[in-house]
DNA sequence: GTAAAGTAGTTTATATTATAAACCAAAATT
DNA sequence: AATTTTGGTTTATAATATAAACTACTTTAC
């Protein structure tokens, strides 16, 4: 009846940076901070792991001369928002 | 673009005892502990701070000899509940 | 009738998580 | 050349979830 929700996924800010990332295949750290609203120092940290559960990947290089990271989210991390999602209605149909 | 979600709704255990309140109207502590599958501690524990938040309303009787815990679900919780389901819907449209 | 097991919970301790605050290095601005 | 801004990371703290231990009583088995 309840499915396990996947933990990593059910926070505000990963979700939030999911949600982003399905749709938009790359973003810009800044991008994602001004979009969910979040401190750098939060989304530095959610972003980690959700790169370490393998989700985003994360790329650092530059632009111009100020550093750039760019996250993309992973076929790993579509199918693990696909199925939270699909969990997630088994709470929510009143 | 991503509201809030009520973090007193954003837990896996609650949210399943809201979800189960919100279509039974009223359920004991022996059932809802059945059905979300959790301990006994922990629903105890979830129970009380939704009863805190105003979201539930517990009542303790005797069944027999013995005790029994009923739990509704209160106006403002339906309320608050509806205000989640409509907050993560920005969240899950892909 | 009393010891053991079960029921219905609560309280407390611990592990995990989220978040903010402090920090760092380089670049841009005054 | 000092100050502020940008783009982050690391570390510390507060909040949360969860399980384990406990309480109080009841039922069952001997």
């Amino acid at each position: 009846m309840f499915k396990d929700l996947d933990p990593l996924l059910h926070s505000q800010l990963r979700l939030a940076v999911m949600s982003l990332l399905i749709s938009l295949d790359a973003a810009d750290f800044t991008f994602l901070k001004e979009k969910t609203k979040s401190t750098a120092g939060n989304l530095s940290v959610q972003l980690d792991k959700l790169s370490e559960a393998g989700y985003i990947s994360i790329e650092k290089s530059f632009n111009g001369k100020k550093p750039l990271t760019t996250c993309r989210i992973t076929k790993k991390g579509i199918k693990a928002f696909e199925d939270y999602v699909n969990s997630l209605k088994g709470y929510l149909k009143t």
